[in-house]
DNA sequence: TATGAATGAGGCTTCATTCAT
DNA sequence: TATGAATGAAGCCTCATTCAT
């Protein structure tokens, strides 16, 4: 659904190969937290994966595609953490509690990491395959927020119009991707400050 | 004193060798911007700033020097726009453009780049030099920020008690790095509906 | 006879055995041909096989003795050639053919291919075992010339003397290789230019 | 003269540069003679010029051009001694001193080497960039061999009409490649053999 | 018999850094 | 002060070969 321009030549991967490219991910995106997608060499992540270098070459074209799928692997955490925060019922605490996670080195693939967010951005300005994945996220990203913002407040909505909606939405995105950058610049931030601040903020940006 | 944790061993440099370090620095700002600190290349740095690879182990004694000395310079050139942000007549204007010049492949060493911001954050997760750099530009921007919110109205401010004052830099922060991440993600956005959005945000945020 | 060197140990391979090992070479002709002997790669073989990697080496110990075999099997082919050659009526228009077939990416296994040739040529400088191959082929074929020229005109012959049939024997072969490195050079001679030439020669060559 | 399609960009190298480079493709040559053209490294390069194989990039931007350039100097080389052939006084001879010269594991740069040529051959089957080199220098020996054989007695050629200028220096193309085919596959042929062999055949091809 | 996953060695290439000039 | 040649380590990737299944 959310996979696109690579449904062609996508042999239905077995039990074992689909494993082992969910071991190389998780290897990858360790280190790529860790070391940065450049730093990290391919070394690394096969020991990571305890598997021989070459090994990885036989799920994975190359270096290129792996970092490619760390990118879009990251997105679609991004928008479930968006649609996790919208269909919240407290925002704040919500987004607190993003902060929280998003400043300490990831432990769980499943969540994102706010260093490789930031790496991510940066290198969508370098490399078009990169800007082309961002692009798309951001697309739908945006799509959830207007759709939560727009909705009727019967139906757990905000009940703006659309053109307040997207102004609206891009205001939070700022907020949320803000939030990214504090966690790697200030991760040991004050939680409390932080619940404060956005609680006399969020609530008016969201209530007309 | 803006200057820390190097004050000591720093022989007086002779102007010509400020001058150099001064082309380095351009330099590889320039190819930093434009491959990211770990693709750049010395060769790259030394074609750009017209001079040898070896000469510049002259000036810095190794690539992390380098890096270093532009992150260290990066910050300072954030505190500037913040500081100029803060002094401006329309905030909303002003955000606007910072924007505006974030997503341009910075023609001008004098001002902060997107992608070199993020990519900093990103490496103060790893670094504890950078980190640490990171962590005292931080100080400075709040710092700027605080005494702006809490200056008396009559003398430019907006009067804000401390505890609000500390608060509200702490959004504020978020939303121009989050424009920053913008800027990297959608440099191409529209900026009309982006003055629209903090054009009805942002005076609330700072009246009250 | 004519199988030499490795008559020992060579336990009688079943049917089987012999059509999978048929399936190896002719794979590996394929992909020699087209990639030569070191870019073409165990994986290129196997797939042309259509059968794993690892089975090939239940037919053949590693990569070389493909490698070998092919040279044995082409050295055979070549043999043929010449045979037949000096079996046709018109020897010109013979060698006319012969090269319009080298020049061609060999679509038969039944057929010598120029590439592979010199590529074996070549090899037989460097490696002692595809030197004796050679060499070995080399003989015969000698062998199969000076049957034909010294064999009486009445029997089909040319009526050389042995000493002359010797000498003209190596001019042929000469002709016949050159003609094989013509077919790679230049593929696409104009085969009419290539029979006036060898029409006004090979007969007197022949002839006396 | 025989350069083509690079004078761009082609900066005036320093005499160092230059003598690198030479260093660098006699080493090359040494190697591909050895080893061929692919099983050859770099590595093994980098010894035989007794230099660090990354050195050797400077020069070269990668194997690919080493191999183009060793091929494009034979060719020259090849073209000369084509040449030479057509200036001899002793035709016959001449030939025999070049099969002498090519059978030998070459010690001199300056000289063709018959495995180089036929591996060169058989790379012309599969790389376009050999294919167009060696079709040039097809070219410039054909048309070499054609005003030897068309130019009138008076002036050192042998008188013939241009059309069978044309046939006739096929012909010697084919014996000449087929002695560097023997060279390679019979290195110790017996000298006299071919000097009988030849001195029966090429005074009556070149006489009329 | 057959597969194809797995390895390890080795190949090509880049690059930070040093050093003779 | 300045050059740029030179190195060595490291990076990415390929491939012949082995082996558990």
């Amino acid at each position: 659904m959310s996979k696109h321009e690579k449904s062609i030549e996508e042999a239905p991967l077995s039990r074992r190969a689909r494993e082992q490219r969910e071991r190389i991910l998780s290897a990858a995106q360790q280190c790529f937290v860790k070391y940065g997608f450049h730093a990290a060499s391919m070394a690394n992540i096969a020991e990571a994966a305890e598997m021989s270098a070459g090994l990885i070459y036989r799920y994975f074209p190359n270096k290129s595609a792996i970092v490619l799928a760390i990118i879009e692997q990251q997105t679609e955490i991004e928008l479930e953490d968006i649609r996790a925060l919208s269909a919240s019922t407290d925002f704040t605490e919500a987004l607190v509690e993003a902060f929280a996670i998003w400043s300490k080195p990831t432990p769980d693939m499943r969540m994102m990491n706010a260093a490789l967010f930031l790496e991510t951005s940066a290198e969508a300005t370098r490399d078009p395959q990169v800007a082309e994945a961002i692009q798309h996220a951001d697309d739908l990203c945006f799509a959830e927020f207007r759709a939560w913002l727009a909705r009727p407040r019967e139906q757990g909505g905000v009940g703006m119009t659309a053109a307040l909606s997207e102004r609206r939405s891009l205001v939070f995105l700022c907020m949320i991707e803000g939030l990214a950058v504090r966690a790697a610049r200030d991760p040991s931030m004050d939680l409390d400050l932080l619940r404060g601040a956005l609680a006399e903020v969020m609530p008016r940006l969201i209530e007309e």
